[in-house]
DNA sequence: GGTCTAGATAGACAACCTTCGATGGAGGAC
DNA sequence: GTCCTCCATCGAAGGTTGTCTATCTAGACC
């Protein structure tokens, strides 16, 4: 049922439109997990602004100041959340945002009421 | 400084756009955390879609299936992470959604590139 | 006053998370 | 082959979180 990178259906409807169901619950929070922390927040805006897109490790580890495990381990979690991708190119991992990942993200946070007075002309 | 609910200018730069600060980072990945937990996300979906966008804790109590103070928790959380507001009537306390502060984490997510395409018109 | 209801707070406990140093494994250079 | 670099995994320590039961506070009502 997947379309892409496990992403259901259910996701284009608002959180606020209507009671959203356990199991999406449990999907979406998930996801923000990933979010839940500011190291791992650091590394997916610097992922997504290195240049091309995408980044190895060692471009991003001195950055956040954490050990080069602990860094691993962070984008682990943001592989497994569906928000990262990981290709492996000789000795570097580079990884990259996943497209639409966050667009999905942000359209269940939307506020179907107040942002379409504000936000969208057509 | 803050505008609305302690909500900074900052917020409206795409994470993907440039590599975040570490303190918009903590500051955005708070208010992730708050959403972070299953629990809290049906709350949050619940006090949203509940009649008149706002819901008391015995209303919603019985739907996520959890204890009185466990919900009260939450709902705390939610609070204290400005996604939530508090309102006292007599006995009862009303909870509703802040204004915005959804919107602002998904403005937040919006990949700058790709949603441009497909969404602003204007 | 006394009683009932709605909700918050306190304390406890198990589970999970973040971080580290140490180690392991795979690819490139020589 | 040997060495070096890049990165993942392992194991452990310390902190944080989610949930409960028990208790407390504040209104409403008689």
């Amino acid at each position: 049922m997947a379309t892409i990178a496990g992403q259901d259906e259910s996701c284009c409807i608002p959180l606020t439109a209507a009671p959203i169901t356990p199991d999406d619950a449990t999907e979406l929070s998930r996801k923000f997990k990933a979010l839940a922390d500011p190291t791992r927040v650091r590394l997916l805006s610097l992922v997504a602004a290195h240049e091309g897109g995408e980044a190895c490790v060692c471009d991003i580890t001195e950055p956040v100041g954490l050990s080069q495990p602990t860094v691993s381990h962070h984008l682990k979690i943001l592989v497994e959340a569906g928000l990262l991708a990981r290709e492996q190119r000789g000795t570097w991992a580079f990884y990259s945002v996943v497209p639409g990942a966050l667009g999905h993200l942000s359209d269940v946070l939307r506020d179907p009421i107040a942002r379409d007075a504000g936000i969208v002309a057509v």
